[in-house]
DNA sequence: GTGTGGTGTATGGTATGCCAAAAACCAGGG
DNA sequence: CCCTGGTTTTTGGCATACCATACACCACAC
């Protein structure tokens, strides 16, 4: 495919001093560890906007919307504290992530190509056979892309939109590799079985299977998993 | 029960004028029909802030979290849009509905009480003993409350709250009355079926009613009804 | 020592003014 | 009449200064 159209270089960083002031604060978020105990959680305004080189005012606008997010809390004329989530929290975006993704399952027995089904195939196969091989961080990588392949083929975009914001705010949790404790064979079979079903067009297999393994991970985290 | 503490009041309105302003435009672009001709899409942020009596500031932030949950588009230097939904979009709201409320009624199986069944129980007896004396829209307030009152029963405040969102989104929609059009005979009947699997604790069927029924609705709205 | 009231300070909320880019407008030439 | 170029206006983005309140600290009375 030959380019017919000029395509202008982005100049300069054509993104908004908010916009960038929200990327930096989210993943400087996401890479703390919010829950060691002497973290700190509280952020200040005038300290952000010295250390980022911008004024108040975008910082702010982006700090209201990591609010809005859920991410951060702001409470006036007491200061901006990092959100730790609660367990009961953390179980609910559990739930509402098996509602969404059954779905996209449900979805994807329609709408996906057979290309993405070969995929999906591959993400199991390529875990399934060297799993012992693997360590449990590349088996994280590969579990979440495979739920994350699930829910776009179910060409529903929205859904990924709202996952994407669950997944996230997991990620904290994530990291500590509790939730994969003990639980990679039990994944790797069903992400077979779930895979089949959908090769099959199953629509009410696929969304069971899929409802059933989220769910059984909510059962995991609400028994063994302990938060701050 | 008497009091036996001093109630304060709430001497001024203690919400920030941010909040405020939120609240405003949130229910002027709900209360205005976006879907007509001659509507003005188009917002002034001086002229907002004349017109309320604050300055661009909080008024900024206030449209900023709008656009953020998708009910106003900011677009730098070229103005701020009140953002009509597609029809794709809306379609893809109701999926996810079907999907959170579909969830919630699995969920209320086990969670519910037995007055909320009740209450759902005289929700659904209600319109269906002189649904032919109701006009459409005391139908349509009905079938709302039916609604979120199962939602409600799931006690999962993550649902409860992407589905107001997701509601506040259609109202401008099911203000037109387009959605029920020709369906409130078939919700009646969905809608005690839904109880009595509910009242039965049966999650399989009460989840797979409650999505059929929402899943339903999409595809009327897919076929018959006409967005700009 | 303890409680109380005042005062200073930190911090988010708000108002205001300027800036740059996009759009609208306008004048001139063909 | 239409295109072209520059100029003005509009509009959101950003910086800055000030405000109001929650909190901490301290002096003082008991």
């Amino acid at each position: 495919m030959t380019d017919t159209q000029l395509k202008i270089a982005p100049i300069g960083e054509g993104v908004s001093l908010k916009a960038r002031a929200y990327e930096a604060l989210k993943t400087a978020i996401l890479n703390m560890n919010i829950y060691a105990d002497g973290a700190e959680l509280r952020l200040d305004e005038r300290d952000l906007s010295a250390r980022f080189g911008v004024s108040r005012t975008p910082l702010r606008e982006a700090l209201a919307q990591l609010d809005q997010e859920g991410l951060v809390r702001i409470v006036a004329r007491r200061g901006i504290f990092i959100v730790r989530k609660t367990k009961a929290e953390i179980l609910e975006m559990i739930t509402v992530w098996a509602a969404l993704e059954s779905m996209a399952a449900r979805l994807a027995c329609q709408a996906a190509s057979a290309e993405e089904l070969a995929d999906l195939h591959t993400l199991v196969d390529k875990f399934s056979q060297d799993e012992v091989a693997r360590q449990m961080g590349e088996y994280s990588e590969a579990n979440i892309k495979f739920h994350q392949a699930i829910i776009r083929a179910g060409k529903c975009a929205l859904i990924g939109e709202i996952s994407d914001g669950l997944f996230f705010h997991m990620r904290a949790i994530r990291q500590r590799t509790i939730f994969e404790q003990d639980r990679a064979k039990r994944s790797i079979v069903d992400h077979t079985q779930i895979v089949e079903a959908l090769e099959a067009r199953d629509a009410e297999t696929a969304e069971r299977l899929v409802r059933e393994h989220t769910l059984r991970l909510r059962d995991h985290v609400e028994r063994y998993v302990q938060l701050p």
